[in-house]
DNA sequence: GTCTATAATATGATAGAC
DNA sequence: GTCTATCATATTATAGAC
């Protein structure tokens, strides 16, 4: 039987993120992600025989497992705007304070396989869709609050591209500071 | 003495700036752009001694001019609101109502020459500084300006991301709808 | 589970015919 | 200015030793 996830594959598909982050799905050669990752590109293809798709889709699965733990103050914390401010905390230090590419932009590109396109956007509804079922319970309609996730989603994700273009975190910063706010509608 | 710059070649530059937008830097193989332009390779180096690199530069550049003409009316304009409203048509329409990628976000991907990054960023400072003007004139300080500015690209550049992976401009063109009254701070 | 070796193909780039 | 032909290298992927 399959062995379950362990620290050690993690820390793997980090630096497989990592390559995938920086330079999209066609961009990671398999050069990059062996020698980022410390094994022979023959040593990837026996933990993913199906090579770099498979690679990138168990990146794209750790992305949402982390994503789970960001979110966590979102969806549980009794106090609406407590839970928002605690996640985007979190969101925040995920992303270096706005300095690091996002797999949910990068990865996405043209050459990608569909189910690798898929499961990017699949991350990126579990984000939208935390925020949006937050604003809901407190007290938003679902189409403002849905409206309000997005808008959250492409301000952070837009703040990344500013910081990937001038090494400045400021939009992303501020995109997260207004991310109360914006959920609350107030 | 050089040739100047014709239709014939900003259609070139169109079929090359398709593939850089859609895959990115490292992603636009040659055979890529060749297939793009109808081009062989050969004949893409006889135009581009200095190959890839210098292809996106040529792209970049045309993307300048073109910006130039997208923030015509935001420059001059004698009522800034208006101006700002009809820029933001134009550039709703340039990237096809926000679900165009935008070769700001895709070229300067991890593997690009620092060149084509520096010129990338540059783009993007000739269309932030242009709506931070406008703000200025409109009454902001320069400080609120320049912050205004940074947060339009960044929430419509991240709504081009959000395009991508759902096929839904709607955050996008939301984040053009409200440029007016983020950059008058209204 | 990782490695070396290998093979087929793709890629970036050049030379030279037309 | 575009093409065919060519080349060195990089890339994806597999086979098999340890």
């Amino acid at each position: 039987m399959a062995r379950p996830p362990t620290v050690h594959d993690d820390e793997l598909y980090d630096r497989l993120a990592e390559v995938f982050r920086t330079t999209g799905y066609e961009g990671a050669s398999l050069g990059a992600l062996a020698e980022s990752t410390g094994l022979k590109r023959a040593s990837l293809y026996h933990r993913f025989p199906d090579g770099k798709a498979q690679m990138a889709e168990a990146v794209l699965a750790r992305v949402e497992r982390l994503f789970e733990d960001l979110l966590e103050p979102l969806r549980t914390d009794p106090d609406p705007r407590s839970g928002i401010v605690r996640t985007a905390e979190r969101i925040s230090e995920f992303y270096g304070g706005g300095l690091l590419s996002c797999v949910l932009d990068t990865l996405p590109l043209s050459g990608a396989p569909e189910p690798v396109r898929r499961r990017a956007a699949r991350v990126a509804e579990v984000w939208i869709s935390a925020m949006a079922d937050a604003a809901c319970r407190a007290g938003r309609s679902p189409e403002d609050a849905r409206e309000a996730a997005e808008d959250v989603f492409a301000s952070a994700e837009g703040g990344l591209v500013h910081g990937r273009l001038f090494g400045d975190g400021g939009p992303f910063t501020r995109a997260l500071a207004r991310m109360p706010d914006l959920l609350l509608g107030t």
